[in-house]
RNA sequence: GCUCCCAUCGUCUAGCGGCCUAGGACACAGCCCUCUCAAGGCUGCGGCACGGGUUCAAAUCCCGUUGGGAGUGCCA
């Protein structure tokens, strides 16, 4: 095993939004680094030109530190960029070369696609392997792939035995002199002294290659662990192309950070105990990657947004109406990059915070996403009530909704402005006429907050004020005919 | 096709040979509370894929079947 300090690696490419899934990689390893006082190494692989955006990078290190994964801390290091590393990766293969564990190869991939029809298998049959061909333009070198087998030890599998005879020899230098991922990533990861790769499952293929490389450059392999992989509803990989997987997305949703490290931790691992949510020192504390589940894990944004709606109900009223803010205003939280702020319903010079304030109690148990919020409260920061066609039509349908509200009206002028006041008025209301409190309510709430739904209408009528409210009134009446 | 991985309620999981009549959470349904909607409380629905072993005893160990998934690039 490995002596020393504990150095575990996320390498990420700039290829996109950050994903969810690289995000639950990134705080396993994480946490890891935290557990045993190690290193965290930041690597962005940045080698496939084609697909790279450098914009992406600043993205990664934004979505980590969102998460908790701080770039200034002592246990951060990086980041460090594959592309710095060239000469290295070159150099390595001229090692493997020099020491026969490599060799150069001038097949096109159609010859190799026909001589693999006509042999009947699949894959690189090592033609070129005794041909002794030196470098040279539109070469590639192939790695030597040795006789007998390659074990893998897995932290989160065990022992995994591969046949080197099913395992082609790969490409490690491309014909125009590149490294490609597999050989950059070893030889990066000897350069950074990594000792334990934690990754996701799909790498656990290409780990024997991996592992087969170590050995050829002379270094002991690191500690292996392959996490299962997080999947949609259909069971397939989550994927940038067809589902949602933007960790920016979610934020700029209103996810707050701890529910999506709080949830994505329980994909794939449970907190001992009667509760799934727990707070990330307990994560740190007790996390073991031995006791991460073997099969993949379908992300539920169902769940994710209920444990968001708990951890918003847990808040202080203070903290809740500053995680609302940016919301609010359209300002606050750094949607970096290409991601855009949202867009606030009133004009900002509307917004009052002391308003807010006042009705924010009433939000905050109403609320599973902070994206939520401006429409539950719209109506006290816009000019008019933003009424709802079809809740107002049959708010209005019942006989007693124009006559109930008028006299509603005529009392709400004179009496004490207090929720109880206001309900003993409507009580008063529904008595004389027969009708519960439940339904008469509905043409007051559609009048002066628009909407069938939204905050206790007593105490949002009292933050509203007597004036608005009565002006509310009277164009619903109005409109009502 | 080949290689590898995986298999407990619809979903995420607890369980690592007897504490299991299989526990929790999300979702769903009902009830209570209630000015709408929520929140909260209570209740319910619902699972060890199948077949063989091993054992006094298996969700837990072994083998097979079936079913999923990943990889199979001069992408990472």
């Amino acid at each position: 095993m490995v002596s020393g300090t504990h150095r575990y690696r996320f390498a990420p490419s700039p290829t996109g939004y950050f994903h969810v899934g690289g995000a639950r990689t990134a705080l396993y390893n994480w946490i890891l680094a935290l557990q045993n006082d190690g290193v965290f190494v930041l690597r962005i692989e940045d080698t496939d030109e084609s697909r790279n955006e450098p914009q992406w990078t600043q993205g990664i290190i934004d979505a980590l530190n969102w998460i908790g994964i701080s770039a200034s801390d002592p246990h951060f290091e990086g980041p460090y960029f594959q592309s710095a590393y060239a000469e290295a990766h070159t150099a390595a293969a001229k090692q493997l070369y020099d020491g026969g564990h490599a060799y150069y190869c001038d097949l096109t991939s159609e010859q190799i696609q026909e001589r693999a029809k006509a042999a009947g298998k699949p894959g690189y049959d090592g033609f070129s392997r005794e041909r002794g061909l030196g470098p040279g333009s539109g070469r590639v070198l192939r790695f030597k792939v040795p006789g007998g087998n390659t074990v893998v030890h897995d932290e989160v599998r065990g022992r995994v035995e591969f046949d080197n005879a099913t395992i082609e020899d790969f490409v490690l230098m491309r014909g125009n002199g590149t490294p490609v991922f597999i050989l950059a990533n070893v030889v990066d990861d000897i350069a950074m002294k990594i000792t334990h790769v934690v990754r996701a499952e799909e790498h656990l293929p290409n780990t024997p290659k991996q592992q087969l490389l170590w050995e050829a450059l002379g270094v002991a392999p690191p500690v292996w662990a392959h996490v299962p992989v997080l999947v949609n509803e259909q069971r397939k990989k989550l994927s940038k192309r067809r589902d949602k997987v933007a960790l920016e997305q979610y934020r700029a949703e209103g996810v707050v950070a701890d529910a999506m490290v709080n949830y994505l931790m329980t994909l794939g691992w449970a907190p001992t105990g009667e509760t799934e949510i727990v707070d990330f020192t307990t994560i740190t504390r007790d996390f073991k990657l031995g006791s991460v589940n073997h099969s993949s894990a379908f992300f539920d944004v169902k769940k994710l947004n209920a444990f968001n709606g708990e951890y918003l109900r847990k808040m202080s009223l203070d903290e809740f109406v500053g995680v609302c803010e940016p919301w609010l205003t359209g300002v606050g939280v750094p949607w970096s990059g290409a991601q855009t702020a949202p867009s606030v319903p009133w004009p900002v010079e509307r917004f009052n915070r002391a308003v807010f304030l006042r009705i924010a109690p009433h939000v905050q148990t109403r609320v599973a996403l902070l994206s939520e919020v401006p429409a539950m409260v719209d109506f006290l920061f816009l000019a008019d009530a933003p009424i709802d066609t079809a809740a107002f039509d049959k708010a209005f349908a019942a006989d007693w909704a124009r006559s109930s509200l008028r006299t509603m009206r005529e009392q709400f002028v004179t009496t004490t402005w207090s929720a109880e006041s206001l309900k003993t008025i409507v009580e008063g209301v529904g008595a004389s006429i027969d009708v519960k409190l439940g339904k008469l309510q509905a043409p007051l709430r559609v009048a002066t907050t628009g909407r069938s739904v939204g905050p206790p209408l007593f105490e949002s009528l009292v933050v509203l004020g007597r004036d608005e409210t009565l002006r509310r009134i009277d164009i619903a009446l109005a409109r009502a005919g």
